[in-house]
DNA sequence: TTCCTCATACTAATTAGTTAGTACTAAAAG
DNA sequence: CTTTTAGTACTAACTAATTAGTATGAGGAA
């Protein structure tokens, strides 16, 4: 059985956010955007984002002088993973108990029921 | 603003299975059980339940010759705080983009979705 | 040209998580 | 009573994750 991908850390996560969102990104601009919520070096944000290129989460292209970073896959893709991985970790695999869990700790009438199906449908 | 706290990791939630599993285990019980699975040192299983009893998950008394462990709070307490910690972390703290993705990964029809709701009632 | 800025590569320190060894003690077995 | 067994406490090794320092070079400014 093949190993899968490692899954992404909490600061990886970070960093992929701030990617998707801005679709490109220089080291400098995932370094900047993060410094407006917290300290942190700039060479610490280039280690993480060649990690998460080895990974294969990022890819790179070179422009002008500094690398452009890249999602190497839709955002879409990685969540389906992480949320597989949580589902397997705590609910042993199935997704119902996880679904019972939410409906239920949110309080969804049907109402809200039904418009959640409507927005999946059109999501797929 | 009060520290929360410290969520579970993998090791810890794979021995807290157990013990909610179990109502009530000694370390060795656990042992016992992690065994069926994957070599492990008696002394590490130890390790790890007094870290989840200063964690406050685990409380023991004094049985016989061996401490007894029991879960500190109930499963659904703490299954709720793993389930917020990752929405907050992947979703950025909405539960409904979650439920949308599950919904529409799981392609549920509205049948199912009623069943599901059915039960979440039933749970609340 | 010379100097300053900003980028990368390489290295490493620190912290958190996981795993287990050793010393010691009390109870059970012989 | 002596030996074996099963438990805890304390310590530590190892791996993974996080953070950052230093060396170096290319390009633009003076």
């Amino acid at each position: 059985m093949r190993k899968r991908k490692p899954i992404l850390t909490e600061q990886e996560l970070e960093i992929m956010k701030i990617v998707w969102e801005l679709e490109r990104a220089t080291v400098r601009d995932v370094y900047e955007t993060i410094l407006k919520q917290r300290r942190i070096a700039y060479t610490t944000v280039m280690t993480m984002m060649k990690i998460l290129e080895g990974k294969g989460y990022l890819k790179k292209t070179q422009e002008d002088r500094a690398y452009l970073y890249r999602p190497a896959e839709p955002k879409q893709n990685v969540i389906r993973g992480m949320v597989a991985e949580f589902i397997n970790r705590v609910f042993n695999g199935s997704a119902e108990p996880l679904l019972v869990h939410l409906v239920a700790e949110e309080g969804l009438t049907e109402k809200e029921l039904a418009e959640i199906a409507k927005i999946a449908r059109r999501e797929k």
